[in-house]
DNA sequence: TCAAAAGTGTTAAGTTTACACCCATGA
DNA sequence: TCATGGGTGTAAACTTAACACTTTTGA
């Protein structure tokens, strides 16, 4: 083994996941509470240690795997948090990531299998470590780029009414929009296409079925909502 | 000492600094060659590893007053860089962070004690381990920020003229605006203040030297160029 | 006297906002 | 039949973009 370095230190290196879902019309994140010290019972983030065969981002994408069997999520770095007692154990560097999923592809029983819940973004309690102020940065990382990148649809079923989209769009941005205003930008964009489904959970008279077309997206590449 | 999470590894944490600089009309970072192996001789980042009593910021900062002798700047996180063989010595998680200084802050004794020199945006050559993917993502960062956010100032000398504010404008965007209407932008923004001082510099005629008011910007707070 | 940078307004085009009513349906 | 959410267009306000000439002065 090598030693180019052996005068430094070395420290532990965490991932935590901010993992979000949309559902009954709000923002919400799934949190839990420690199983282990220190910190036993405190709100925390779901996260975890990096290994020496995984890169960072595999380490997120290992963690948020095994939290909720998905693979293949819409997931970005916040950045590095490393104050030196962040972590009342023992120094740890964390590097948090946000994640985007669709609350129907988890299902319940993990929910219980792992002690999680979905809570409002309006809710978040105080958290383990410096969680809240990740969870803080999350939100308004999200809030910057949901405007300029189709990300909503991470965060939304395969198919979707155009009410959905705008409530979405109005739980993180945290305002409300004028319907018209918004339906006449999402028409602009080809790349959100009407389906002949309709949806009739939502109301009685039924609403048409929209579905993002990433193919359609990459040729284009406009997106402002 | 507690031993929470002994079963996990620790890692090497060093930070990186691209430190951008603006002069003779172009956007200018700072690096110099590796004095050490692995990769001795290679264009590199100034860095260095963080220590056991600073954070990860902290660290930083130290290593840019390391460099420059200056303290108090204009500096963000870019993020962490944690792939398993970004470093060939190794493993080293870094964390990269940029800093916007005004290159007349910046001694030339100090360019060639550490031997770094200022090299235009527009030909960093390739550069070790992940370096020109950091400074890729600098450079994006930056460019995002410049129009919302008076981070300009950072990089221009107390007093500047409104020629030097739109080149730093366009070097960083990377497209030329129209004198005009830059102009009338910046009218507009009450914490850009004109002053009676004259630079003859840059031209017979001599043009008005303007100054940032940093007070005057906390109240306003809208930017947008 | 001329080259070089400083300084200055107006208009057209495009974008954004505000706003109100009818439709279809199930209960 | 009525309450509920779905769906639609226009005009005014505002913002952005395009554009050209005069001024000052040192060389």
């Amino acid at each position: 083994m090598t030693s180019y370095y052996q005068e430094y230190s070395k420290y532990f290196v965490a991932v935590d996941c901010i993992i979000f879902g949309f559902d009954e019309g709000e923002l919400r994140i799934l949190i839990g509470k420690r199983k282990l010290n220190p910190g036993r019972g405190q709100w925390s983030l779901y996260g975890g240690f990096v290994r020496e065969e995984e890169s960072i981002d595999d380490a997120a994408n290992r963690v948020l795997f095994e939290l909720t069997g998905l693979r293949n999520i819409y997931m970005r770095q916040l950045g590095a948090f490393g104050n030196i007692n962040r972590d009342p154990g023992e120094r740890v560097i964390s590097v948090a990531y946000y994640a985007l999923i669709n609350v129907n592809d988890y299902s319940h029983t993990l929910l219980e299998e792992h002690s999680v819940e979905w809570v409002s973004i309006k809710d978040i309690p105080t958290m383990y470590s410096d969680h809240n102020k990740m969870i803080a940065r999350a939100r308004s990382m999200m809030q910057k780029t949901i405007s300029s990148e189709p990300i909503s649809f991470n965060l939304l079923p395969e198919l979707f009414t155009l009410t959905q989209l705008q409530r979405l769009y109005e739980a993180v941005c945290g305002e409300e929009v004028d319907k018209r205003n918004f339906r006449k930008r999402v028409k602009e964009m080809a790349f959100i296409e009407k389906t002949d489904f309709i949806d009739k959970t939502g109301s009685k008279r039924g609403a048409y079925l929209y579905r993002f077309n990433q193919k359609a997206f990459q040729k284009n590449s406009i997106f402002k909502l």
